[in-house]
DNA sequence: CTTTGGATCGTCT
DNA sequence: GACGATCCAAAGG
């Protein structure tokens, strides 16, 4: 994993990420679900409206780590991605959990099931234990611990595809990814696969209509 | 399994 | 002063 690899715009590095793993010490999970966020052009970006205190890490150098809280109590896990400057980054909304399952169980006591652990992107950054004091770190170089790693898995050929999640503005662009069949995807996430496509002038290389199937048993 | 409402506070208007 | 890139418990099928 090179930081080259991850220059491109998120709406081409989102889908890329699926199959990657992001790990934090001795707990790692595999990337089974992402959404892309743009920069100036993309209303429902934190980097919308400009450069602001709060989401300067989106501007940095590609493979950055963006972490935001919301909601009064919830972190947030995004790689930043594209040209420096330009605000772009892939929220990371689920992972397939595959090392250090004890301490994720530990940190996440609200975990009814091991596939509770990482199913949300605030779930998942409770179970690596990734909080705000992570903002800014280097995903490629490992400054600060976590990082990103390619253990040589190739992303889906066709993976889920389908409009974002818990989002009120340019609710119609299909730019969220996520493995299908993989039961870690996000509960609520999986199920909405509305059969999307041109909703959005078609100009992205995407993976053609919504695959469905996630979910279900 | 599904739906509903509460929690809780930093950020930006 | 309003609103979240969310989660969870509770309640009903």
């Amino acid at each position: 994993m090179t930081r080259d690899h991850l220059a491109g715009g998120a709406v081409d590095l989102a889908p890329w990420l699926l199959g990657k793993i992001l790990a934090h010490g001795s707990r790692a999970g595999r990337i089974v679900e992402v959404e892309a966020y743009g920069g100036a052009f993309d209303p429902a970006s934190h980097a919308y409206r400009g450069r602001t205190a709060r989401n300067q890490t989106m501007f940095e150098q590609a493979g950055h780590l963006y972490v935001y809280f919301t909601y009064g109590m919830h972190w947030c896990a995004n790689v930043v991605a594209g040209p420096e400057g330009v605000g772009e980054a892939v929220l990371i909304r689920a992972l397939s959990p595959i090392r250090g399952l004890a301490e994720m169980r530990g940190l996440r006591l609200a975990a009814g099931s091991d596939r509770d652990l990482c199913n949300g992107p605030a779930k998942l950054c409770q179970a690596l234990g990734v909080t705000g004091s992570l903002d800014g770190a280097d995903l490629i170089t490992g400054d600060r611990v976590i990082r990103l790693v390619d253990d040589g898995t190739s992303p889906p050929h066709r993976p889920g595809n389908g409009p974002r999640v818990g989002i009120t503005k340019a609710v119609d662009r299909p730019w969220r990814w996520w493995v299908a069949d993989d039961r870690n995807v996000s509960g609520r996430g999986s199920r909405l696969g509305s059969p999307v496509g041109e909703a959005f002038g078609g100009h992205h290389p995407a993976n053609g209509p919504c695959t469905q199937g996630a979910g279900k048993k």
